[in-house]
RNA sequence: GCCUGGGUAGCUUAGCGGUAAAGCGCGUCCUUGGUAAGGACGAGAGCCCGGGUUCAAAUCCCGGCCUAGGCUCCA
């Protein structure tokens, strides 16, 4: 920092990364005025060294200053953390100050206000929100005010909530910030818009149950969701890409494309794959397979259910038990497995190992059993029965990061296979944990290097690797806008101590080798998920259940239809036999989404050939039979997202 | 598990104290139709389950199950 020119004064830092002299005592919004008066007056609020901070805000030596005004992104944040405040203000209006406030911050999508002592359901919200449009009509001013922490708490005297808050508060500073509009007041960092009048379109949009502080020993409060924009137009298209996004929901197209089913006689959590679910499940498994072999890997199998001595073992008993689903046979007690790495370590344990033998690579297909939450089911992103595509690899120490630069390259290879998008996460060491310091920091610079290496982006959860070793995590978001871990990566310093594992090194000594757990898809129920909504139930050729439809004119070309139908023998192909038109046979073909339709009539009858249409509407007439099938297999070979004959 | 919605025909939904509806799908027939819904007729519903209120319950009340969206955890 360069030394500021008037003894009182203080350099700011601008996004420029040009410095900007200001008195000592500046606010964020002195900053704007000195850089221009025009900015000044349009300041809603300042982000200093990137927090969002009110616009009354001191700023400080070397700070890096970043102006926000009504055209900052950060603007939707601060007049939607507004909006919550008159949400609030028209709770209280409504039901009285016997509502007890919580917390309201803005989200990414909106906002929302956590109350308790308040009794409301959805036929409250229309009332709601036209008592938020009348504080908005009458643009009440937004007022900050700093008072002392003895003046809060006395200010606060009912509200419970916000008395918590004040106490760690009080333990930060002498003051705190109140933000009033009108008749009412919170207690608030802000920083807020000026007046009600400043909030656009608001709509309130769902009821819900939290956890005060997110914790379930603590009391259940109702949180109201609601979101605002500037402008009707912007909420509305808001509300459109909802919907939209609700169209692409996995539950809803597969229940069109009869892909699963999830039945109250079968239990919740437990999907049932219907014979074109199942096809997609095939084609996902043998790919993999595929990568497996090239990879070395061996496949083995184990059983789904185990005797609780190996869950005592593995520790999952001790820690885990809750999630399992454990039952007696007779004197024994069983379990069905949660996860497949035991079975896996049972397998290696059962011989003896030289270092050179090592790495092993073990591969299964396999279906795990976890006793989640029911409130937590949601149907393919969350079951209880699911199948990892899971690999257990027991390498020495000096392997690991050639394996895991192996795994890293096969995740790459599947999620560029699908165009993928996702999140990367490395997590690292937490408070309670087993290992070394030395094997985890070895452990944990492995997987950063392989990161760096790969050039992505990633960010790192401190604390948040397993308590056996740390891990990479690769996360997908679904239609609405959830995140959900897919592809993984797991060291294991625990597992191979837990069953003794060991191998014969060069020095003739018993070694212990470490443990790699990965999932490239992570489980097939997830990634299935993520592929229905990626794709919107439209899958590539290779793998749509029904891959080729023949459509005959009429009755009169059924027998040729079936000719056409034999020479694609090696496809999933169906001929169209129903009494129907033209018309109607491909609004059904597209309607199930088959990626080509292959048209036969007289003409095509006559001189042997089809009209091939595509699922863009496309269309070519006379095309040669021998032509197609070349073009559809190499399609299916190289695994091509698009139909792409026509395109 | 907890909070707030919802559960009516295979699917999507209407009805919300008084004889269970519609569209799609399905079946039969007519039609043999050249590019995103040809026509007629028909079958199909313990209105999620159990209790209660009522002369009368799909509808109101209570309990349960399932489901949607949240809260904590997780592939």
């Amino acid at each position: 920092m360069s030394e500021p020119d008037s003894q009182h004064g203080i350099a700011v830092v601008l996004p420029d990364g040009s410095e900007l002299d200001v008195d000592a005592d500046a606010t964020v919004e002195d900053c704007a005025y000195e850089i221009g008066p025009g900015l000044g007056s349009d300041t809603v609020a300042g982000k200093l060294d990137g927090e969002l901070v009110a616009k009354e805000a001191s700023v400080y030596d070397g700070v890096n200053l970043e102006i926000v005004t009504d055209q900052s992104d950060e603007y939707l944040d601060v007049m939607r953390h507004s909006a919550a405040h008159t949400l609030a203000q028209a709770v209280e209006r409504q039901f009285g100050d016997d509502v007890q406030l919580a917390i309201g911050p803005p989200t990414d999508e909106g906002f929302y206000y956590d109350f308790d002592q308040l009794d409301v359901d959805e036929d409250d919200l229309p009332d709601l929100e036209a008592e938020m449009a009348s504080i908005v009509d009458e643009d009440l001013d937004i007022e900050r005010e700093e008072v002392s922490i003895a003046e809060a708490e006395d200010r606060l005297a009912d509200e419970p909530y916000k008395l918590e808050l004040l106490e760690e508060l009080a333990a930060e500073g002498e003051t705190v910030t109140f933000y009033s509009q009108g008749e009412w007041e919170d207690l608030c960092a802000g920083p807020h818009v000026d007046s009600t009048g400043e909030i656009g379109a608001v709509k309130l949009l769902e009821i819900a149950g939290a956890y005060w502080r997110g914790d379930e020993d603590n009391p259940m409060q109702t949180r109201i969701y609601g979101t605002a924009f500037e402008s009707e137009t912007d909420l509305e298209e808001f509300l459109e890409r909802r919907e939209e996004a609700r169209e692409r929901d996995h539950r809803k197209i597969g229940n069109e494309m009869n892909l699963f089913s999830i039945q109250d006689v079968t239990g919740p959590g437990l999907p049932l794959y219907h014979p074109p679910g199942k096809t997609v499940l095939q084609e996902l498994s043998s790919f993999v397979g595929e990568l497996n072999r090239d990879a070395g890997y061996d496949y083995v199998e184990t059983p789904h259910v185990f005797k609780t001595d190996l869950w005592h073992r593995s520790g999952h008993y001790e820690n885990y038990k809750d999630d399992m689903f454990v039952f007696d046979v007779g004197d024994d007690e069983f379990g069905l497995k949660p996860m497949n790495c035991p079975g896996h370590a049972a397998i290696f344990q059962d011989q003896s190992w030289s270092y050179r033998d090592l790495p092993i690579r073990y591969a299964e297909d396999g279906k795990v059993y976890r006793k989640e939450q029911r409130g937590e089911l949601s149907g393919l992103s969350r079951v209880w029965s699911f199948t990892i595509d899971d690999g257990h690899l027991f390498v020495r120490p000096d392997q690991i990061e050639a394996e895991v630069e192996q795994i890293i390259e096969m995740i790459f290879t599947v999620l560029e296979t699908f165009d993928l998008e996702y999140e990367v996460a490395l997590a690292t060491r937490p408070e309670k944990s087993v290992g070394s310091d030395e094997i985890w920091e070895r452990a944990e610079s492995i997987l950063e290097s392989v990161l760096e290496e790969s050039k992505m982006d990633y960010e790192v959860e401190h604390g948040d690797g397993a308590f056996y070793g740390p891990k990479i995590d690769f996360g997908f978001e679904d239609a609405i806008g959830r995140s959900w871990d897919g592809p993984t990566v797991q060291l294991d310093f625990n597992m191979p101590e837990r069953f003794d594992l060991s191998y014969v090194g060069e020095d003739n000594e018993a070694h212990r080798p470490v443990m790699i757990h990965r999932g490239i898809y992570g489980s097939y129920e997830r990634f299935f998920m993520v592929l229905i909504e990626h794709y919107e139930g439209n899958f590539p050729l290779w793998l749509a259940p029904e891959q080729l439809r023949v459509l005959p004119i009429s009755d009169d070309n059924l027998a040729y239809a079936h000719e056409v139908a034999d020479e694609f023998g090696d496809f999933r192909v169906e001929v169209d036999e129903s009494d129907a038109t033209l018309g109607r046979k491909i609004r059904a073909a597209h309607d199930d989404r088959v990626p080509y339709q292959l048209i036969v009539g007289d003409d095509e009858e006559a001189d042997g050939t089809i009209s091939v249409r595509d699922r863009y509407e496309d269309q070519r007439e006379g095309v040669d039979l021998e032509t197609f099938h070349d073009h559809v297999a190499a399609e299916r070979a190289e695994k091509r997202t698009d139909p792409d004959f026509l395109q």
